[in-house]
DNA sequence: CATATGTCCTGAGAGC
DNA sequence: TGCTCTCAGGACATAT
């Protein structure tokens, strides 16, 4: 499940293109219901055929593509991937940008469930259309204080409300559950009702967790989907507490096992013991 | 406005 | 073994 880790961990690993010259964007033959591709890709292949990319950046989760004062944003929702190499098979392929050059390089966007969307925009439309009033700070570039200060103002689990992009932009439901137990919090407790003290201890924890995660190229799941540009494995998945050991030991007090709860339809897992 | 729920999709894994 | 069922969750639409 692409997170703010993995999203960036594409991110840089699409570095290369920058300089790159567009020969085409171009939908590959699919067996699967098609994606969300807007507007269509003949309008898409038509804006960026030759220009070159200027920059690739994340904003949340998503992957952006600048060139000719446009933005191709690539959503990969839960299973998506952009791969510069071969994507984990050639079957789930949904969108190719290819480039001029020898050996000729190639930009995959490729999801297996289908969730995740393609879209374009001019350059100064992706304020008013993709962040205004759908997207808070990013979570690495949030201040302490106003990190306090936006989840203070909701009475929701502090755990549903990491969830919610408008408040901060790139947590998804694993690191969320990481960085709750970093920061000693239990996954229930009304946002509102926690300390100015243990919210500043959650916002180093998540810087913490999150820039380890992407030093570590972010988590490949047991579904094996998510992939580095170069169809290489994150490792971050070794490393986690809490997500996805119920009835394991806690690694951290050693004293307790690691719950499962469900919130908002999404599984947190927890210490009871050091997450009170 | 704030919050809650339903929906999209495919494949892995469980259970029989 | 092969079938059916449940579940995974990001973001948006719709409901409360």
């Amino acid at each position: 499940m692409p997170e703010l880790p993995e999203v960036e961990t594409m991110c840089r690993g699409l570095h290369p293109i920058v300089g790159k010259k567009i020969q085409s964007v171009s939908t590959p033959p699919c067996d699967y219901r098609p994606i969300q591709i807007r507007p269509s890709i003949a309008k898409i292949d038509e804006q960026l055929r030759g220009s070159v990319v200027t920059e690739v950046s994340r904003i949340g989760k998503r992957v952006v593509i600048h060139a000719n004062q446009f933005a191709l944003i690539l959503q990969p929702k839960m299973t998506g991937l952009v791969a510069l190499d071969e994507p984990p098979d050639p079957e789930h392929v949904r969108l190719q940008v290819t480039f001029n050059g020898r050996p000729k390089q190639l930009v995959q966007f490729w999801d297996r469930r289908g969730l995740g969307t393609v879209e374009m925009l001019r350059a100064d439309q992706l304020q008013a259309r993709i962040i205004d009033g759908k997207l808070g700070p990013d979570a690495l570039q949030i201040t302490p204080a106003d990190f306090v200060q936006r989840l203070k103002a909701t009475g929701r689990p502090i755990k549903v409300a990491l969830l919610d992009q408008k408040i901060v932009a790139g947590i998804g439901n694993l690191y969320a559950s990481e960085m709750l137990h970093l920061a000693g919090i239990n996954p229930r407790k009304a946002a509102s009702k926690l300390s100015n003290q243990k919210l500043t201890e959650l916002h180093t924890q998540m810087l913490l967790v999150l820039n380890l995660a992407i030093l570590h190229e972010g988590s490949t799941l047991s579904d094996g989907t998510y992939r580095n540009a170069l169809n290489n494995p994150g490792n971050f998945q070794n490393m986690h507490l809490v997500y996805d050991r119920a009835g394991e030991d806690c690694l951290t007090c050693h004293q307790a096992k690691i719950r499962r709860i469900v919130q908002a339809q999404r599984s947190t897992f927890f210490c009871p013991r050091c997450q009170k």
